[in-house]
DNA sequence: ACCTGAACACCGTTCAAGT
DNA sequence: ACCTGAACACCGTTCAAGT
């Protein structure tokens, strides 16, 4: 068979655990999905997981990671909302990876490579919304203070879900005095 | 024996337990703790442990509940400083439970123990900065945005530590235009 | 290179038996 | 009422063996 013909099936057999594990994640939880029914789930054995990953901790990441291109990737068709609309849609978007914020948080401190993951991310998120808040008029010296308080509080929406209303009146407390 | 003797000894040996539970739990973290390792720092069999409480569960509540109990004892003595001071405290002081946040979080949706014991915890902390707030002068109309903000950024400065200095930059963006 | 069956050490929890 | 020794089912992970 030719060399260059394995690396395709490879891909596409790590993506479907990938999905498998995701869903898994998403809707039983990361402690509560063993990986006995992860692989099942997968249609694979159990140790066939551990040819393409290193360890449970390695298969969050790659969930984390493709969660994560999936929403950057929908973000541009919002991208010209005002701002406080793109806060928003992002909070909603987000919502469904609820559970795993916590789960990111809780391995974090014992995951090297979970906790470079969420370094990572909040490398990106802090990028975004610096973005966002200069592009809104935000003053330069206070620049840093607000996209970190925004930064909680976008987590803090996502790990304790609030009504539509309550929502609204605080990323409108972030965004005051800002002239878009 | 007196029927009222036993309790005194039951009460001393369930806050041993608490206490080597707390000691392993912010240490070493809880996912990490075994059963075992808890019940051998604390110098019982495993089995005690299950005499008195249900499950591993329980026991993070009970030790969630002591150190909050210390934690607002504690309070007290800084109660007459500046609002943005006492903020600044609490994060100090807060900060050795950071490991135990996410681990809550984490749990919350799983054990409704966990669950219930946040939400009251979510609800203590929003009266006591309500009442902060509104001391130092905020308006009624937008108190309780700005509480929820003030709790998911107390939150995020636990889970994600700050050098001294963006702290209190963020603490003071949060008290902005507050008389005192 | 990829996958498996079978085992590994360990986990939280339980139970029958003791005092 | 309190505590234990011994077991339970299950966990994430590994390894020798197959193709």
């Amino acid at each position: 068979m030719p060399a260059n013909r394995r690396p395709v099936d490879r891909e596409a057999k790590r993506e479907e655990i990938v999905r498998a594990a995701a869903a898994q994640f998403l809707e039983v939880g990361f402690d509560e999905t063993s990986m006995a029914r992860l692989s099942a789930a997968a249609g694979v054995t159990t140790n066939t997981v551990y040819w393409y990953f290193e360890d449970k901790d390695a298969l969050l990441v790659a969930v984390l990671d493709q969660l994560l291109a999936d929403a950057l990737l929908q973000r541009e068709q919002v991208a010209d909302r005002p701002w406080t609309e793109q806060v928003l849609w992002a909070v909603d978007r987000l919502e469904r990876m609820r559970r795993l914020v916590a789960v990111v948080h809780a391995r974090a401190a014992t995951s090297p490579a979970v906790g470079a993951w969420h370094e990572r991310f909040h490398a990106l998120a802090d990028d975004l919304l610096a973005d966002g808040f200069r592009d809104a008029g935000a003053a330069e010296e206070d620049l840093a203070a607000r996209t970190r308080v925004g930064v909680f509080v976008l987590e803090g929406l996502l790990t304790h879900p609030q009504p539509e209303q309550e929502r609204r009146a605080v990323v409108e407390l972030l965004t005051a005095g800002l002239h878009r």
